[in-house]
DNA sequence: CTCGATGCAAAGTATTTGCACCTAT
DNA sequence: ATAGGTGCAAATACTTTGCATCGAG
């Protein structure tokens, strides 16, 4: 995402706050700018060692309070891949993927695919349910990992 | 599942255990039995009160212990419904079935669909990723919500 | 009889919360 | 000025582990 449009986000966000009388601190800029630095998933404990390496120091009550709303505020989503801790990604408007989680080395491929989200919506019309998000995740071994 | 095709497994079980030199033990029965005797997903806590209100005690511990080894043995399958802690649920040869989570009241309702399955293969065979497995959960609001 | 199993309590992880002090609006 | 935010440490929720004792094979 280019810098341009980082600054987007960081007015939707701003926006967010101020529509519930939240504030925008040092702290909340110090976390977005981060975590919209990179495009990879992360986790908490990533963000906070990324802000140590960087010599933000940041509480890590502070990071779960901002993680969780930048969730509210739409601009992560929060995914867990199997293991018990939370890991987190961008939400880029329109566009859903899913997941491939290599169980050899971690890695995490996304995709889409257009006709499993159609399957996806047909199953919900069979069940009169009203789907308000989903996820899809395989694991298994990367092309790498099976050599 | 029949009293029969439980004994089945059972002795699956037992098959598992001496097979590696572990043992067979009552409070193993006893959970064994227990996790069998109901068809819903479940988690450790609702065993452990299972247990308790039919007067049999065993320690948080060794349900933990059990479990693993009921996953390992192929008894049981761990899912994971976006909260932090495992959900089980019986595993059944052949048979896949995928979720979806009902956010009003927390029921969930299993579906297959044969068209998502081979989907997803496609999508494997074109990362040339080995899948081992694979789950999706849709999370909204089941038909009684929506009222 | 022996090695694995059990219960308990303590230790771990990941995350949340209470509180006294601080600061963006 | 004041409602909301911060860091810290303690609390929580779920799960795992160390250890002394027990019991299945």
């Amino acid at each position: 995402m280019s810098d341009k449009k980082i600054q987007v986000e960081e007015q939707r966000f701003k926006d967010y706050l101020a529509s519930r009388g939240l504030k925008y601190t040092p702290e909340r800029r110090t976390i977005f700018w981060r975590v919209f630095a990179t495009h990879k998933h992360f986790e908490a404990e990533d963000l906070l060692l990324g802000l140590r390496q960087n010599h933000q120091r940041v509480s890590k009550a502070t990071i779960y309070r901002t993680l969780t709303l930048l969730v509210k505020s739409g601009h992560l989503r929060e995914v867990i891949f199997g293991e018990k801790h939370s890991h987190y990604e961008h939400v880029h408007a329109n566009e859903h993927h899913d997941h491939l989680i290599c169980s050899g080395c971690g890695k995490i491929i996304e995709f889409t695919d257009e006709a499993i989200e159609r399957l996806q919506d047909k199953v919900c019309l069979r069940y009169k349910f009203e789907s308000e998000s989903h996820r899809m995740q395989i694991h298994g071994l990367c092309a790498d990992c099976r050599k």
